[in-house]
DNA sequence: CTGTATCCCGATAGATACTG
DNA sequence: CAGTATCTATCGGGATACAG
């Protein structure tokens, strides 16, 4: 990070460079970088499909609903979502107890978006599929 | 993987539950999760997007307008863009030898979604800021 | 039922040096 | 210039056991 890269005949500064060359994300690369951060992990886009299909659902629920997922990561991805504001736990003062998960408007809206990236992939499925066929078969 | 978790009342299997649950995505979260494996990474949509704002580029060229990228890690991503056909790589043979690095219109076309992406980032960025202020402030 | 607490491993990626 | 080769550190995430 202290440390840049100039090896060549360059005048501008590097961070004039990597501004200019951004330009086309908002904030110079930084927003996407920390969404994909969010939901760019194994379970998080999961999650709030799940949930997204059929809320509020209890944790034992979700952790049926989600095949794979452990106890450890289901927690973990739900507080982050939590923190972020895209999911509300709402928990019953019962014995047993029962908590209960759902997607707030914000966790609505995200999940517009990544359905949009989903139907992307399935629509070009295809052609990089037969891309890669081509690329391995060199 | 082989030990799937039931410890309810439920009868249906679990194969059932999570087909039901991720109905949303097209094919059951996989194509989701394939696409977010890609693109997903630290550097794939920062190389897109720089790539979106002036190709042609050269690998040095990239290398210096992606702040902080390695070498290794920039052809790594190149490599793997190529090989979904997301970019094409031209080696012209000169000496020095000269590279160049554009986006195809597969590639073009996942740059739309992912600014969509980044979009949803910057406009839902103070709620999810302030979602987590109230979220640390318990 | 709804989580925590540990331990541990493999994958990702940073640093550095070297090459056609 | 445009990479490759190695080595290493970090970290997400799995397995398991335990707790309120």
């Amino acid at each position: 990070m202290s440390a840049t890269h100039i090896d060549d005949t360059s005048q501008a500064p590097d961070d004039q460079l990597a501004a200019d060359a951004c330009a086309i994300w908002p904030d110079g690369g930084r927003n996407i970088r920390q969404t994909l951060d969010r939901i760019g992990d194994k379970w998080t886009v999961l999650v709030i499909g799940v949930l997204a299909a059929s809320a509020p659902l209890r944790f034992g629920a979700l952790y049926q609903r989600v095949p794979g997922i452990s106890q450890r990561m289901l927690t973990l991805t739900l507080r982050r979502l939590e923190r972020d504001g895209l999911v509300t736990r709402t928990a019953y003062a019962e014995v047993p107890p029962r908590v209960e998960y759902a997607l707030t408007p914000l966790g609505e809206s995200l999940r517009v978006i990544v359905t949009a990236l989903a139907q992307w992939a399935t629509d070009r499925n295809d052609e990089i599929e037969s891309a890669r066929r081509d690329f391995d078969a060199r």
